[in-house]
RNA sequence: GUGGCUGUAGCUCAGUUGGUUAGAGCACCUGGUUGUGGCCCAGGUGGUCGCCGGUUCAAGUCCGGUCAGCCACCCCA
């Protein structure tokens, strides 16, 4: 039986591994342009970080999660988001505040596979943790519309609600209740479900028969306290300063509870069902709630994986490096010798080099050569070596010349670099 | 978790109403005379037709199961 890889995670190819890096490397920049520092987190953590955050009855934790029990019988889980370890690590910590952190890298869930779903997920996320002002929400906003518009994305919707808190939200979920509670036969199965788990998520149903009663359901700004409904204003006005262009959904909800007062979800016409690129918001309770002091906090995350498709069907061509400096091709053994002590010289002055390791001929040399996408040839053979010179060949061009073999290592480094 | 579509060389796909050694393009390798790439030409390597089982004299072709991918739902980044 053949080995291949598990349901839903990827190998990541060299060849398109520079599109990772690429993006890597930009949100890195941003991400510190904006004033946050990265930190790493372990891929598990003990189950309870994650279903006390996220929520008992939240599909994550419900049946999404990776929990297995380690070999001391403690029930550990990889973690499925980010916000939730690096708050614990924020704490476990005592970072100074406000802590600005950022992190990258693979996440877990067990989810039914899908193009830009999959059970090994990449995000980039941003979290602002102690600050209680506005200019953080537009600040967070910010940074990720400035990482998708310079990486080349177009194609975006910026849709921003107040999700209320702990004070309002139970309110607006009896009026929602209230109001669907007569039309209950009407709405479809899962949102039946709903009604009793979550009547929030009821709002983003996108079945036709539900669609026409939530389009009257009562809205939230209607319910939103006083602080709610200012924070939003506030978060209004700072992405107006920064000319940042939104849409507010009355009904757009987050899937984790933790989330209170800012919500926003961006998305890309380019991508079908599994459409949002990122999406954040407040959650000023949860670090409270996971043991802190009462700590106001603000995050998003973004998707890598859909990041890379929409940008893939958006036809936007990343600026990466391809191909080396030099290779060399070496004919007999003496030359081949010497031409890997020349290989060394060469990488040592940081240049990207290849040589032929097997002595193969020399248009299956030059072959390799031009396939590896390589500037510059250099040819060593029995008649160079007895005249002490090489042949430089520019590969562009073709265009070759002699040059001394002590000359060499001076003569390429001034060309490339 | 639910429904649907798909599954043939590394990749993209052809394979007639089930019938002899399963094809193409690209990629890869070698060559087109002495030590020179990209184009072109010639030749070559490469497939237990996802896997298991069934129907049949005979299955890549039909049926069932299973696994995987995709689409929608669900969920979410």
């Amino acid at each position: 039986m053949k080995v291949r890889k598990v349901r839903g995670t990827r190998d990541i190819l060299p060849d398109k591994i520079r599109k990772w890096q690429y993006i890597e490397k930009i949100a890195r920049e941003i991400l510190e342009n904006f004033g946050f520092q990265e930190i790493r987190t372990p891929l598990f953590e003990e189950t309870p970080l994650f279903s006390r955050s996220i929520g008992e009855a939240t599909d994550i934790v419900a049946k999404e999660m990776y929990t297995f029990k380690d070999r001391k019988g403690r029930s550990l889980t990889l973690r499925p988001e980010g916000t939730a370890p690096i708050v614990r690590a924020y704490l476990e910590n005592r970072l100074p505040t406000p802590a600005k952190l950022y992190y990258l890298g693979p996440f877990y869930r067990y989810e039914r596979p899908q193009a830009g779903r999959y059970r090994e997920f990449y995000q980039i996320g941003a979290e602002t943790i102690g600050s209680d002002s506005p200019a953080s929400d537009a600040e967070i906003i910010s940074l990720t519309m400035t990482l998708l518009k310079k990486l080349g994305l177009k194609d975006l919707i910026l849709q921003l609600n107040g999700a209320g808190c702990r004070k309002c939200q139970p309110d607006y979920k009896e009026a929602l209740k209230n109001y669907f509670r007569k039309k209950l036969n009407s709405l479809c199965d899962d949102c039946k479900r709903r009604y009793r788990k979550n009547p929030l998520r009821i709002l983003d149903c996108k079945s036709k028969g539900c669609q026409k009663y939530i389009a009257q359901a009562p809205a939230i700004s209607n319910y939103l306290c006083e602080k709610c409904k200012a924070t939003l204003e506030e978060v209004k006005k700072y992405l107006d300063i920064l000319k940042i262009e939104y849409t507010i959904n009355p009904r757009l909800v987050r899937g984790l509870d933790y989330y209170t007062r800012t919500a926003f979800e961006i998305t890309s016409r380019e991508l079908g069902a599994q459409n949002a690129i990122a999406a954040g918001g407040r959650y000023d309770d949860l670090i409270e709630d996971l043991g802190g002091p009462s700590t106001p906090a603000v995050g998003v995350a973004l998707g890598t994986d859909r990041l890379i498709l929409a940008l893939e069907r958006e036809g936007v061509r990343l600026p990466v490096e391809e191909g080396i400096d030099v290779y060399l091709a070496s004919l007999g053994t003496r030359a081949s010798k010497k031409g890997f002590a020349l290989v060394q010289r060469l990488r040592e002055k940081n240049l990207k080099v290849e040589g032929s390791l097997s002595s193969k001929s020399l248009k299956s040399q030059l072959r390799l050569a031009n396939k590896l996408g390589a500037r510059y040839v250099l040819i060593l053979g029995e008649e160079e070596l007895t005249k002490k010179k090489a042949i430089l060949k520019e590969m562009a061009t073709g265009k070759q010349k002699k040059i001394l073999l002590n000359k060499i290592v001076e003569e390429i480094s001034r060309k490339v670099g």
